[in-house]
DNA sequence: TTTTCATACCTAAGATAGTTATGTATATTT
DNA sequence: AAATATACATAACTATCTTAGGTATGAAAA
């Protein structure tokens, strides 16, 4: 995935929030559209993207839809109604996250 | 630690980010620092912080000096220079990871 | 033409970093 | 006297990832 560990615990706020923009993708080209995004940063490996996919369909926040395009197979993923509200505040967590380890770097100093 | 997966990772990132900005502590006094600069949000237990610290002091990072303090005994830490070193380069994979992270909820549009 | 690379899915063993629960011991508060 | 706060610690379990393999098709390179 990354040689930084920090990206553990982020890749289904990372495939809700692909799917947030996007209709509906496939696996693979998931892991190729996050490539390109991060330029190269964050590589997400196979062995950690499936078994994720998978466990968000069982969590009902994603269904499948198959297509066959040049004799290949692909699954289609795209949010439910519950993965679009999950989504959401999967973002806000993230957000929340973000800032919250800002103030740890970054201590303001406390008034007195 | 919280309710989100997002801290997994970043323990040993904030314990040397504190250690930077504070000469020595001690493990309890990390686990109240913690607690009070991110409001409560972030609870870092110390199942998940001892071996942390252990694990650390074990990669030269961290140097130990034991102290007792009324009658009960403290383990206080310190960054090593090696320790220093990391410390400032947890910092930029931290400070990257949140610019990549952003990159992904917020696609800039290719020009063209 | 055969081998390699890209596409496209998958799983299983092992590593790692947490949680939850528990233990010890002293000091303070209720 | 009992509960809470301080201060350390470990062990069983769980979740998420890595590494390494597997299947199969199509295109490019050797």
């Amino acid at each position: 995935m990354s040689n930084s560990k920090l990206y553990k615990g982020s890749l289904s706020t990372i495939i809700l929030q692909l799917l947030s923009k996007e209709d509906k993708m496939y696996g693979y080209e998931m892991t190729q559209r996050v490539k390109e995004l991060t330029k190269g940063e964050l590589n997400i490996t196979e062995g950690a993207l499936y078994p994720a996919l998978h466990k968000l369909e069982a969590d009902n926040l994603l269904e499948v839809e198959m297509k066959k395009v040049d004799n290949r197979l692909r699954k289609y993923y795209k949010l439910t109604q519950k993965g679009a509200t999950e989504s959401v505040s999967k973002l806000e967590e993230l957000e929340r996250f973000m800032q919250t380890m800002n103030g740890l770097i970054n201590p303001k100093p406390s008034l007195g």
